[in-house]
DNA sequence: AGCTCATGGCGAG
DNA sequence: TCGCCCTGAGCTG
């Protein structure tokens, strides 16, 4: 259930482990078993990630692109693949690795032409050296959409979740609900730059931490509790509870079926 | 054992 | 906007 920080995290750890060498791959659920057999025995050339989306490129020309969606999962490990154990989607493996995908919403094969449309659909990624600001500015600048929707649309912020979502929009004081054509240029240029500074370090770190060091005391000393995600965070999933800055209670409610969640005084506009 | 919820996204209406 | 898809963890009993 990750954000683009974990598929960067994944596209790394996939690339160190299979990057060069052949591979065998195969599904032992049966649902991928046609993808499976058009790369396998060819070697890794490269492993991407663009926002949530992976891509795993043979030298085959032909590439795996693979979204976990809400529920998928990667588990990889050292030494021999293990027997496989219930739904198992995909499997990858050498004599000295393996990894193993569950429950993704997109796992399938793609030619050169396909990937190429299919990164393109994707918006600038704020952990990517790559990513064009530019073209973010340009879509948030001119909406009338809450800013809390336009930070969750992929061709405009990818790879941003629901909890970054929150969390930027909690440090730099700004209303989930105020329209895109609101935001200052300089307040999209505080939410761009912290993106790429929280993503990145969300990927180095494999969780989502967003509490300012200088906060950490207040933090600590309440009803701070590390979330199931692993990270410390400030408002994410904390409805109810009180702000760590301003003592209000954490707000929620359901922004395009999602749970938004925001302090009603620290993000009063 | 069964229910609810989750860091997503798609297509139908 | 709603329902639906995929799976597993954490509750409740």
């Amino acid at each position: 259930m990750p954000e683009g920080n974990v598929i960067h995290n994944q596209a790394r750890r996939l690339s160190r482990a299979f990057r060069g060498k052949v591979v065998v791959v195969d599904s032992p659920q049966g649902r991928f078993a046609d993808g499976a057999a058009r790369v396998s025995g060819t070697v890794v050339r490269k492993v991407e990630a663009h926002g949530k989306h992976l891509y795993i490129g043979f030298e085959n020309d032909l590439w795996i692109h693979i979204h976990l969606g809400l529920f998928g999962k990667w588990r990889m490990g050292k030494g021999e693949a293990p027997e496989p154990q219930g739904q198992l989607r995909l499997r990858i493996r050498t004599d000295e690795s393996f990894a193993e995908l569950r429950g993704p919403t997109v796992c399938e094969v793609l030619t050169p032409q396909e990937k190429k449309a299919s990164v393109a659909r994707i918006g600038p990624d704020p952990i990517r050296a790559d990513a064009d600001p530019e073209a973010a500015w340009a879509k948030v600048h001119r909406s009338s959409q809450s800013i809390g929707s336009l930070l969750m649309d992929q061709r405009i912020f990818a790879g941003v979740g629901n909890i970054y979502r929150a969390e930027v929009l909690f440090r730099h004081d700004i209303s989930p609900f105020r329209p895109g054509k609101e935001i200052s240029r300089a307040e999209f240029d505080g939410i761009w730059a912290d993106l790429v500074l929280l993503m990145t370090q969300g990927t180095k770190n494999g969780r989502i931490d967003t509490v300012r060091p200088e906060h950490m005391p207040a933090v600590m000393g309440r009803d701070a509790r590390v979330d199931r995600h692993g990270g410390e965070v400030y408002v994410y999933r904390r409805a109810g509870m009180h702000c760590y800055l301003c003592d209000s209670e954490i707000r929620i409610a359901e922004m395009q079926g999602r749970n938004l969640y925001w302090c009603p005084r620290c993000q009063k506009s």
